[in-house]
DNA sequence: ACAAAAGTGTTGGTGTTACACCCATGG
DNA sequence: CCATGGGTGTAACACCAACACTTTTGT
């Protein structure tokens, strides 16, 4: 970071913002979420928008990404990360020439949430709704291209790091945990008896003796993640397709 | 991005820095080479740190990464992409009180450039200088950090991208390609023949015919990355290890 | 008894690992 | 002719997809 100051060159100045991809998958009715507030003020007013906020003074990127997802759902049981940084000039129709220059920056956050959390907004205000992902309408700024990255960021991360145990309740079968990766990455993603093989011997899920039943049927074992058992093994490269 | 106006909320102002984790493999030599610059100002100044640059008006985030980059280095042949945002409070001491409260905040890029193009400036100024990412000093700000951050993300996308191709030569040898591999991921990540098979079975491989003469022993076949074989499989997910 | 839900087993095929081996060239 | 650098082959094993099958429950 060198300030050469030659004669014209001018620093940008930033306000920076945080916008959430907030999925949530609901196993109850097969549905993979996402969460969209209608904007009430310009740029984009009435037009639907991925969460966000400004970023206040002392506060961090992820504090202004916690306190979004906290107006809206309980903030507990829920994986967030970092996704990626737009910061081009001409993103937000707000740096007009006569607002002295002001860049609007946008970091993204990627979070899944758990049903539970998330279906206790599901009658809110009209302001804020679930989508299903495959029929969000066009969104404000670049969301529609920022929801697409978080939607490929949430298929690798389910493949490769163990994020739905974040929202899975404590004691689940693996026929929810099937259903889960089911809804996100498409039917046939895997066998389930091969799928859950693989999941077996990876050693970390935990099989409680716990049984439940749905309906007819042989009830099934509930499991728990083992985050003991997980440890060792999390700088493996592992696969949980 | 809502913009409540209530009394003592306030945005906070920014400032936007673009710092790069530049990677060099010398095959001649043997050595993962990162490029850091000596500080010239205040704060942190004579400390080895990043190279950077803050984002000027009308300048995208890409454009001032490739900037810094050019006053270095040619900007051909290499590979470029975002790493991370770090943007938290108090990172940057110049965010003092009497700053008028700016913040600075950090956008991170991770390249590989060719080492053709990188030791034109090995015999630069002082100011310059290619470490072994091993022998590195520690750096300004929180430097450390996004070059660790940065060398993962190298490993990894060695492992799963064809970005090796962007920085060797039009034709290399399998043993040119297998040697860098080994500079970044350490010696026996494989095994010659199962990386050659691998890599072959791909198909994006295609052999020149031309041989060429290292001392003693067999000449080797050239080969040449060949990208239109390559587009049809670039969305499956490849393993180059 | 039967259907539904959960869980187990089998089998052919494919990929990976760890080597040993063969080939072409310079000195 | 042999050391050197390059390239090929292969046996054992692990893994995986696909599918059939068994077990346990509710009605």
């Amino acid at each position: 970071m060198n300030t050469s100051s030659q004669g014209e060159i001018k620093l940008a100045n930033f306000k920076v913002g945080v916008d959430s991809v907030i999925f949530c998958v609901d196993l109850e009715r097969n549905r993979l979420l996402v969460l969209v507030v209608k904007r009430i003020e310009e740029p984009f007013v009435n037009t639907w928008s991925l969460p966000g906020t400004l970023v206040r003074e002392g506060e961090s990127l992820e504090s202004a990404a916690y306190r979004i997802l906290s107006e809206k759902i309980p903030v507990k049981n829920l994986y967030l990360e970092q996704l990626y940084t737009f910061g081009g000039p001409h993103r937000d129709p707000r740096e007009s020439p006569d607002s002295y220059g002001v860049r609007y920056l946008s970091v993204s956050y990627f979070a899944l949430v758990s049903y539970a959390s998330a279906h206790l907004l599901l009658e809110n205000s009209k302001q804020v709704a679930w989508y299903e992902v495959s029929k969000v309408p066009p969104l404000a700024f670049d969301h529609d291209q920022i929801l697409d990255y978080g939607y490929q960021r949430l298929k690798n991360k389910l493949a490769y790091s163990p994020i739905a145990f974040d929202v899975l309740p404590e004691l689940f079968t693996l026929h929810d945990l099937y259903q889960l990766y089911e809804i996100v990455l498409g039917a046939n993603f895997s066998d389930y008896s091969n799928f859950r093989n693989r999941l077996l011997k990876l050693g970390f899920l935990q099989n409680s003796k716990i049984k439940i039943s749905k309906g007819a049927g042989r009830p099934a074992n509930l499991y728990r993640f083992s985050s003991s058992a997980f440890a060792p093994i999390k700088d493996y490269p592992l696969v949980f397709i």
